[in-house]
DNA sequence: ACAACGTACAACTGATTGGTTGTATGTTGG
DNA sequence: CCAACATACAACCAATCAGTTGTACGTTGT
């Protein structure tokens, strides 16, 4: 509803709107790994990957945490949780749609009642 | 898993990383809406929201059907699903990253009681 | 101590994005 | 017929994006 709030939708889904990170999402779901492990599975230098952990990271999707030289990223599935109510929010507007449709279909057939009685 | 699938998750999410786009999702899964309809809700030119649409509709999330000289944009709810799908993947991955902890605290407490045997 | 490692960050590049204006095409109502 | 309307599309612009290279800095192991 609020700016906010769109300006973290906006984040959020920016952010799963590349295939690098949402594979890097799909890693650091399944466990901690440092920056640099995670660049060496991708074709690319190390600061782009560190760049995409820094988009998940600024979108709430992921934490990093310390240890020793390493950085230690983790997914946070709370924040996937959230996109996808994002998404349920949307599906709710549509049934709200079915709900005005059936409430017209239903006044429809009061009415040829009424006139079934009129006849 | 495929490149058509990452495409089209791709297309998804940029889709629906802008508040405009977001807002008329909501209209168009509401009920049908023209495109000048639509643009009359924005404080931006009819050509740039027209683009907004053709965005949506690239992806999948609405449809356009002709009505005489209008263009009536519908949302299409089960692409909306199928986003929301893509998410509960991704939280399927936590689980199984939790599940393989359970392991190790299962794994680990069974070699208690078998030092507990011991001693 | 120091070489190798892990990270951070700045500067640059080409591609894409979100917006604009202008023009062309089809549709409708009087 | 024709004026107003609804749409489509191209060309352009500033901003952002995804990638690069280079540099700097803290950490670790020998």
């Amino acid at each position: 509803m609020t700016e906010a709030d769109e300006d973290r939708a906006d984040a959020l889904f920016h952010a799963l709107a590349d295939r690098t990170r949402r594979d890097i999402m799909r890693r650091v779901l399944a466990g901690e790994h440092s920056v640099s492990t995670l660049a060496a599975r991708y074709d690319m230098s190390f600061a782009a990957v560190q760049k995409h952990v820094a988009v998940l990271e600024k979108a709430g999707l992921l934490t990093k945490r310390r240890s020793g030289r390493e950085q230690l990223a983790s997914g946070d599935v709370q924040a996937v949780r959230s996109v996808a109510s994002l998404l349920t929010d949307l599906e709710q507007v549509w049934r709200g749609r079915i709900a005005r449709i059936d409430d017209l279909i239903a006044l429809d057939t009061t009415q040829q009642a009424n006139t079934d009685q009129e006849g």
